[in-house]
RNA sequence: ACACAUGAAGUUU
């Protein structure tokens, strides 16, 4: 039990949750039951695949086989539901499991108040926060991340580094994630020499900047305009032994594009390619938009279409069985991609094209959403086809996408 | 052998 076990959570961490369901019945057919942990595992594999409602019938499931949860199953599903925003089912199982006498801990109230500050519900966020005191749990590292993060998404940064100076002062040691939470809040703010200040905090407390530290300034700086800032951040990681991820990568070919330097925006992207780093479908959409807006649409068309050859390539020999290799799946273009592919398309008035990608990407099982609709009808008004732009209207109204 | 927090892309000329 304890080897499929161990298996079945390697594989989901993997991204590969079908193949690990596939392991979770057949060691059953060899008359391996599975037990509390390995419902568990498989329950947040099926979590983090954002279908809790498997995870739901494994639930079921466990507790016809007679077998009780504890608090880390309890923990799985409300964490599942959280992250999907159904924090509904989230409190009917923190009601269930305080029946059974398990009371929740730390971890189950951190995710109860990440699900409401990410649905945008800061006061319930709260309200739990509060009830977590009164039972005498207190709040540790992960909750003050989260509550830094609620504060900076909020543009209210001044409060997320009071609540930096109120954790420590609680006693609890800020972190390299609560550092970088608040790094990347200020970024997006584009308030960089705020970012900095809390960069030196870090370093004074001997926790070294990671590559998601470095992503964050890189792509604060592409985002001002300043992308000398961000290259010489990006040959900082170098000479420091930090590899650029794809996301960094990405922003800093975003960040070429944008500042009209299309040459460096192909280097890295080659340069990426080169160090095995498989560009997925934000690089894509940030490759598609560039050439689009610098009026290489072809070009952009080109690109689009002989990535999606190399794919299929790839995508047919290594990963054949239940399960689909991310490795492929993850450099598939996807509903943005498209999106800027058909806004360029538009732009460029070959709109008979533009509906021809329309179509594929439904085909590849992508949903067009509204961004979609606007590029799509934005298009036919430039080309005076009114009546069109209405059956898209409608169109879009069929298909339960409201219109912004 | 099992559960919680951090960074990148598209519409509004």
């Amino acid at each position: 039990v304890i080897t499929y076990t161990t298996i079945i959570c390697g594989l989901c961490r993997e991204g590969h949750v079908i193949l690990a369901a596939h392991i979770f019945r057949s060691m059953q057919r060899q008359g391996v039951l599975p037990n509390v942990y390995t419902y568990n595992a498989m329950m947040d594999g099926h979590c983090k695949a954002a279908s809790p409602s498997e995870a739901f019938s494994l639930f079921q499931e466990m507790l016809r086989n007679g077998l009780w949860p504890n608090i880390v199953t309890f923990g799985t599903l409300i964490d599942g539901s959280c992250k999907v925003g159904d924090l509904v089912s989230a409190q009917m199982l923190v009601a269930c499991m305080m029946k059974q006498g398990i009371l929740p801990n730390a971890l189950i109230y951190n995710c109860l108040i990440d699900g409401y500050c990410k649905a945008c519900n800061v006061e319930e966020a709260v309200c739990v926060y509060s009830g977590m005191t009164k039972l005498n749990i207190w709040p540790n590292v992960f909750t003050y991340s989260i509550l830094i993060k609620a504060l900076c998404n909020k543009y209210r940064g001044v409060e997320a580094a009071a609540l930096l100076h109120k954790m420590q002062q609680a006693g609890i040691q800020a972190n390299l994630v609560t550092y970088n939470t608040l790094i990347g809040g200020y970024c997006k703010q584009q308030n960089m020499d705020a970012a900095l200040k809390i960069c030196s905090l870090m370093i004074e407390n001997r926790i070294e900047p990671d590559v998601i530290t470095y992503a964050s300034l890189i792509d604060g700086y592409c985002k001002q305009g300043m992308v000398n800032l961000a290259m010489g951040l990006y040959s900082e990681m170098a000479i420091k032994g930090l590899t650029p991820d794809v996301v960094a990568y990405t922003a800093l070919i975003d960040g070429h594009y944008k500042d009209g330097n299309l040459n460096e925006a192909f280097r890295l992207h080659k340069e990426m390619e080169d160090l095995g780093i498989t560009p997925n479908a934000f690089t894509l959409s940030s490759m598609v938009d560039g050439l689009s807006k610098a009026g290489r649409v072809n070009e952009a068309v080109k690109f689009l279409q002989g990535r999606m050859e190399l794919t299929d390539l790839t995508g047919t020999t290594p990963s054949q069985g239940p399960d689909a290799s991310p490795d492929w799946r993850y450099s598939l273009p996807n509903r943005i991609t498209y999106t800027a592919l058909i806004h360029s398309l538009c732009r460029d008035g070959q709109i008979v094209k533009a509906q021809k990608f329309s179509r594929d990407m439904r085909i590849f099982g992508l949903r067009p959403d509204v961004v979609t609709y606007n590029v799509l009808m934005w298009g036919q008004c430039q080309s005076r086809h009114l009546l069109n732009a209405m059956s898209l209207h409608a169109d879009m109204l069929k298909m339960g996408i409201e219109p912004d």
